[in-house]
DNA sequence: TCTCAAATGATAATAATTCGCAAAGAGATG
DNA sequence: CATCTCTTTGCGAATTATTATCATTTGAGA
């Protein structure tokens, strides 16, 4: 599968690549590229943190991954590449997929907006999730002004 | 209008928030925190960058300024806080506004997504405007394997 | 005017990512 | 399989964006 991927993509098929496409394939926690590094380093020790941000960013730019940015931090990855969106907190950014059927099917068929050639949508929901929805709560009402 | 947003958000007025708010409301531009320093620089010579940092940070925050992260490099502030969404060129980074009034009405009303609460929604369309269309033809017709 | 928490400026520190380059490896070809 | 060429890798240094620290100043209410 990884290898297919690759061969389609018209890159060199090496055994770095495989295993980044693997781990971020098998995760589900939307890793960051540090992460992804530790994982991979399972299998080779030798591998360079640079070859992983490389390489997820030319994965990310080809589209085989996408690429969440929840406001501050660094940027996280997600190998699921089919249409789906993201709710992340902005507390704690935590990310979580979502499907937004509705949504996607009003994008089907738009290509282009103004001079700009579409390619795709990334849609992201700034959100609190329950734990830090608590946490605010508590630090609101010792406060003075909210927000 | 800057003071009432200020006095509106219970924060201090001081004339470097006032500028800050006054450049990012009439930027066109999507500017990143240095530009917007560079801009608040002429009216306040000895302004720092760290405060222009953290005040963009902290309006962003109060949902006061929009923060867009185009893949890559440094954050953009958009200073028009009224509903709208954002294509952004995946090889320039150019970014411009977009409405898509169907797409708002559609949230309109979801408070709730699983376990987490919406705050807002933030969309970004990946996209090639037409200077890098044009490009990346070129680039395409002068090598074997595309993308 | 006085007081004090909040905000600022300067600079150091940190964190994430990218760059430069030599060495190793992939894939095409004979 | 031997060879040639172009791509990719690893390493470490460099860069870039952002945040933290802290002494000093300043806004705003009493």
């Amino acid at each position: 599968m990884a290898m297919e991927r690759l061969r389609h993509l018209g890159w060199a098929v090496t055994p770095q690549r495989l295993s980044i496409l693997r781990v971020v394939a098998d995760a589900k926690d939307h890793p960051r590229a540090e992460t992804v590094f530790e994982r991979v380093r399972r299998e080779h020790p030798h591998i360079s943190l640079a070859t992983v941000h490389r390489t997820l960013e030319r994965l990310a730019a080809a589209g085989e991954v996408c690429k969440v940015t929840p406001l501050h931090d660094s940027a996280r990855y997600d190998g699921n590449s089919a249409p789906h969106h993201h709710v992340v907190c902005v507390r704690c950014r935590e990310v979580q997929d979502v499907e937004v059927a509705e949504f996607d099917h009003h994008w089907r068929g738009i290509e282009q907006i103004g001079e700009f050639k579409v390619l795709g949508v990334a849609l992201e929901v700034r959100a609190l999730c329950a734990a830090c929805q608590q946490k605010t709560e508590h630090a609101r009402s010792s406060r003075r002004i909210a927000r």
